[in-house]
DNA sequence: ACAAAAGTGTCATGCCATGACACATGTCGT
DNA sequence: ACGACATGTGTCATGGCATGACACTTTTGT
């Protein structure tokens, strides 16, 4: 009835469960990376765990959650990487350096994330629609915690003033933004942190002077030959 | 053979389709009102309009799609409108007028919109996760749209300049931040339409300049009492 | 060792979505 | 108006996702 821990970390009981979510997932995505995310089907990645699909569905709401697990690791790195930025860089700063450097370690593999793993996940957002909305909407939803975070660094109230929600949010529209440029293969763009970083100085020092018309020569300047 | 039109709009044959389509609708989003979305079934539907839930997925691919038919609409119609915008108006101000005035068609019934329908939609999209979602991804589908209509309007290769896809998820991002903003129920936000046009003015005027701590004072500026 | 708690397997169920095939209903040329 | 063709619909059949119920096993705490 409750005693000692009570949020046992410890004890065989909660290593197993840590261990077959472990399988769950490095099964899935073995599988994923095999067949393909739709191919896939949850009773194959339990049977490769040899548990049952209900066992499946007590770990992860929806076979696209096996996918969200990394997003979310993403996401926490990303508001431990946004808490210890200085008090004193502007907001849309902090959040720049700090959703490069996510990114920077999930390509370079440091920090616990696997490289292999970030490419293969970009893939899946690519050749499934499933997939990349459900990561669209964990985005959003994780919008908001990023707001809350914003207004206390601001020191303002997020129930009165907008300006956390839109600076949240445009630091998730830099992410969407940058991985369709990367997908849509435009020229000169090749690591995710790279065209993540353009695309927030495209925000920070473009957004308010996109004209009309313009001559192709001043383009040079928001989009740097690196 | 086909030899009279390639495209038939006339025809007793297109009229029954169009027919039985809007049926779907009207009796999908009756049903999704009295009952909620995820709490109707795709059968009850088609039963509504009498056909077979077999034909409901010929005429939508998902039960999610009976929605986004409406925002379809108004994308089409946010796309007319930002092509009417002059040429000589930057770009992120051709957005923001042709967003905003796409919202108010939608309040104010002009333009073929309903504003219950509009209503019940946005309810929707906040109480059921799996319309949020599609509508997400479509959004984000159809940015790539707006990409390249940017691009021509700015004169620049998509394939090359950053910016239209950034001004492009600009758009995309205000409408979803303006979105957010009003159901997580900041204080004096009532009007979608007056909502996204703050959103976008955050934005152009206050990007940029976001502190890292700033007085109270300073934030009546981008959120005026209007 | 025992009792409570927590995890798992086995049904059963319901819904979404799609393919196959037969049937009905328009459409068009003559 | 009739017949050939195209197109839309209904009826299975199938398969995968997701969840509830309930019995059984394992772990845990005393």
């Amino acid at each position: 009835m409750e005693t000692s821990c009570a949020a046992p970390t410890c004890g065989r009981r909660e290593r197993k469960k840590q261990r077959t979510r472990e399988a769950l997932i490095d099964a899935a995505f073995q599988l994923f990376q095999e067949k393909g995310f739709e191919a896939t089907t949850v009773e194959e990645i339990a049977d490769e765990v040899d548990v049952s699909s209900r066992t499946f569905f007590r770990y992860f709401a929806s076979k696209e959650d096996v996918v969200l697990t990394f997003q979310e690791e993403q996401f926490t790195t990303m508001l431990e990487a946004l808490a210890s930025r200085p008090a004193s860089e502007p907001v849309m700063t902090a959040l720049r350096n700090a959703a490069v450097s996510v990114l920077r370690a999930c390509e370079e593999g440091t920090y616990g994330f696997d490289p292999e793993r970030f490419g293969c996940i970009q893939q899946m957002m690519e050749s499934s629609p499933a997939v990349f909305g459900r990561s669209l909407e964990h985005g959003q939803k994780k919008q908001a915690e990023i707001t809350r975070v914003i207004a206390e660094r601001m020191g303002v109230d997020p129930a009165v003033d907008l300006r956390p929600h839109v600076a949240a949010g445009l630091s998730n529209c830099a992410f969407r933004s940058a991985f369709e440029v990367l997908s849509s293969g435009v020229s000169g763009t090749e690591r995710f942190s790279d065209v993540l970083d353009q695309v927030f100085g495209v925000m920070e020092d473009g957004l308010n002077y996109l004209p009309a018309q313009e001559t192709p020569a001043a383009a040079e300047m928001t989009t740097p030959s690196r």
